[in-house]
DNA sequence: ATACAAAGTAAGTGTTTACTCACTTCGACA
DNA sequence: TGTCGAAGTGAGTAAACACTTACTTTGTAT
């Protein structure tokens, strides 16, 4: 239990209350939403306050200043996003017989699914994670530490088995992850589809797996 | 000639002066430069016109309002990006017996020196192009289009030769799309870097090549 | 019931912003 | 050389902004 502790240290950077009064997350809805719908940069705390049904200083007497607001929705956004990805399909994975193709299917399955039920949350995430050099600064070394630990295993796992071709285990894990990246973001973000089909997830765990096959 | 009508089009609806006076071209490099440091949103015209040495009036007598500033970086550009990619690149290479993958090292080599000569306008114009849901919708059926006539011409071509699986046109035309701008995007904007190696370039050819394969 | 801290408010504040306008300078041509 | 339109100026404006502050309400532990 000694990984994620980047992002760990994040989260304990903004101080979060345990519990969340009914004002606050109203503020939190609000601003994921109008966020979303006019990115930070365009988006007041007059507006979020007013859609929160909240007095403006209610949000700075909480969350400080507007930038720690948006960290106080990303962050444990990425917190569940990516320890989930763990437990609940590489371990299944690696220990079982199933295809590198097949944990594709999976994995994307699984993380659509997980999207699918937030998807404006995500979509501020990826936004605000191109356009803020800062915050890309802040949040890169936390998911690049993250999957090198966890996906580089199942990584080496799939190669031991000759399905996955014996590049270095970092320019495979780049792929890997530029690649189902890409397919995130361009359906939930560039074409802001609200599901994915499972037609669509099978064509590109294809692509995928045969891309890096040996 | 009937193509990239719809590209055209938005390039007309933005006055475009026949001789640039030296302190309009003052005025776009810096924008460029100051567009890219700090994101659109948080660039001050202002600060842009203290940095091309021009009072603020002067962009607003030549350029009307910001948004239409930022329109005559990333039009021009988009204009040239494109048409290039078929002129330089598609011809040649469906003409001749090169493989699929000989033509994608091909492809990303070509685009990759376009992009690093002026990395600043291509940062500039993929952040907006994700941020700004209006900008999107005004520019992706225009990207669409052109990809759809050229591209998909050199699609089928591989596909008759059998180095390209037989999946419908639009499908590949979406991976190779998609891939590929994960590839610039990863490199020049995600990861800020200057220059792609050959290598980087040759693994990910090969990638899509056998990712696209029957 | 009282005391007290945390939650919430409403009316500010100073600053920054895109954009305007009345004006001057420049350059080309008759 | 004089004229006229385009290029350029810079002080100004109203709106919008993140954030503050002095205050009131609420919930709870004694």
């Amino acid at each position: 239990m000694k990984n994620y502790n980047l992002l760990k240290e994040l989260a304990a950077s903004i101080k979060k209350s345990d519990k969340p009064t009914t004002k606050q997350k109203k503020i939190i809805e609000s601003a994921i939403l109008i966020f979303s719908e006019k990115g930070y940069a365009n988006a007041s705390t007059a507006e979020i306050a007013r859609h929160a049904g909240v007095s403006e200083g209610t949000i700075f007497k909480h969350y400080g200043t507007k930038e720690n607001l948006l960290l106080s929705l990303i962050i444990p956004y990425l917190e569940d996003f990516f320890p989930s990805i763990v437990e609940e399909v590489v371990k299944e994975a690696s220990n079982s017989m199933i295809t590198f193709e097949d944990f594709l299917v999976h994995l994307l399955q699984n993380r659509c699914l997980f999207i699918e039920e937030n998807k404006e949350i995500f979509q501020v995430m990826i936004k605000e994670l191109i356009y803020k050099e800062e915050l890309k600064e802040k949040l890169l070394p936390c998911i690049y530490q993250i999957l090198a630990t966890q996906i580089g295993q199942v990584i080496e796992h799939f190669q031991q088995r000759g399905e996955v071709k014996d590049s270095p285990t970092d320019v495979l894990l780049k792929m890997l992850f530029t690649s189902t990246s890409a397919f995130f973001i361009s359906h939930f973000v560039l074409f802001n589809k609200t599901k994915v089909s499972q037609e669509d997830i099978v064509q590109t765990a294809q692509f995928i797996a045969n891309g890096m096959r040996p």
